[in-house]
DNA sequence: TTCTGGAATATTGTATACCAGAGGATCGGG
DNA sequence: CCCGATCCTCTGGTATACAATATTCCAGAA
């Protein structure tokens, strides 16, 4: 959480235009002084990370300091900086004098991640009902509905990016900035194993009614459906994972 | 989150008996080798942390890296890695070459927080009303029975460590680690201003009365009704400081 | 051949040195 | 007395040096 130390200031510069100074001042803002080495390497091994397919091999996967930072062409310091906090959110495991390996979800574990995000998603559905303005909703199912004509559906399977940022897109119009730092780690590992998607074509259909009986219940203003169906759309995803998903671990 | 990295272990030694060394071998069990410095710095900087009282003053409280470095008799690296860690889980804000500082959080952001603490344990609950033992509940119910008999609910506030406790355990109880790791931090934001006590007297009074019906509703493995009255009970607070908590920011 | 022990090597953990930038103090001019 | 430029100090950011331990591999004995 709390990934951004540049608390926005974009906007910010265009506004001093009364004053008194006749130089033109070319938009100049704010120099960016957030992405130090640190942060620049945590984004960048985030990514490492996220883009290599874990669950394919069974060997454990080591990154070595030495190698990313000069890779990265910076020194250890900062690379493990961002190892630390990277360990902290359950990316990486740290094993004293062996190394940081790649954390590799047990099927247990993917199961809780869900059932977290089943919680986080929920209450961000309970939370649009209540306060989202209705052009939001509406451009929520603008956003979405042209999966309902055909061919794209064959591509939304569970792990596909698109279905993942429907959900993120209900987390983000929560307007709940805690949720959204909670669920979007959650995502993140959720991503990671997207790859070693799950057969079953019929579930690609069931998970567009789901969303779009969702996005129903949201216009209408259904508090407790729209919870509901949220949170049973992602649990259904749980228990499918729980029954079928014996590839992981 | 993960942060042990003594993965157990205890028991495993006890088991090779049916082994054919004749040699007693008595009790050695792996040495923890988890406690680096970067992890203790960790520990006693977060203790730090929360025994201090941020909301009193007004004045943004700084850590100074060398002061804490000197006085743990460590160098400044591990206490950095330590503050990288703090720094992503919220609590702690690095301004470069400005110094760190102590996270205060805003009205808008505690309330926030509890609301994802309410999607939280509600979904605890739910997990509770259909994994949990019956003995487990009961154990509850007689954990914090005791307070039903008078005396004691005076210091029952919202911020009570008892009433955090309570939660923790409900939580706790749902045998589900990552709903545990990201209650944790949210409980440990919540004990930061715990201090801060709203008056109100009849609202101790009511949430001994939620608890008691919590436990009723797990008792009876109504998942609908104990999943509602979880929730509602923490939206409770989250309201009650919105209308309340002026004092926060 | 197989197992043990230790030296060589590799890699992390920690400490230290150095750098750049922010803020305040000081000093000088008006 | 007030204001501004400049220097000085203090801080976190980064790099590097050093320490400690795990792994590997080979020699030698059973």
């Amino acid at each position: 959480m709390m990934t951004n130390n540049t608390r926005s200031g974009g906007a910010a510069a265009a506004q001093d235009r009364a004053g008194s100074e006749p130089a033109p001042r070319i938009a100049i803002q704010p120099i960016d002084t957030s992405f130090s080495f640190k942060n620049k390497a945590y984004a960048a091994l985030k990514n490492v990370i996220v883009s290599m397919d874990i669950y394919r091999s069974r060997n454990d996967i080591r990154l070595d300091e030495r190698q990313l930072a000069h890779d990265f062409g910076i020194s250890r310091t900062p690379v493990r900086e961002a190892m630390a906090q990277l360990e902290r959110e359950g990316f990486v495991r740290s094993v004293p004098r062996r190394g940081v390996y790649v954390v590799r979800k047990t099927k247990e574990e993917v199961i809780q991640l869900i059932t977290a995000w089943a919680a986080l998603e929920s209450m961000a559905a309970r939370l649009i009902t209540q306060n989202a303005k209705d052009e939001d909703i509406a451009r929520l199912r603008n956003m979405f509905a042209t999966f309902e004509g055909g061919q794209v559906r064959a591509h939304l399977d569970e792990y596909s990016e698109v279905n993942i940022e429907f959900h993120q897109t209900i987390i983000r119009m929560s307007e709940n900035t805690v949720l959204l730092d909670l669920a979007e780690n959650l995502f993140t590992h959720m991503r990671m194993i997207r790859r070693k998607t799950i057969g079953e074509k019929n579930r690609a259909d069931k998970s567009i009614r789901d969303h779009m009986n969702i996005i129903e219940a949201l216009e209408a203003r259904d508090t407790a459906r729209a919870e509901t169906l949220v949170r049973d759309h992602a649990l259904g995803l749980a228990e499918h994972v729980a029954r079928y998903a014996d590839y992981l671990d």
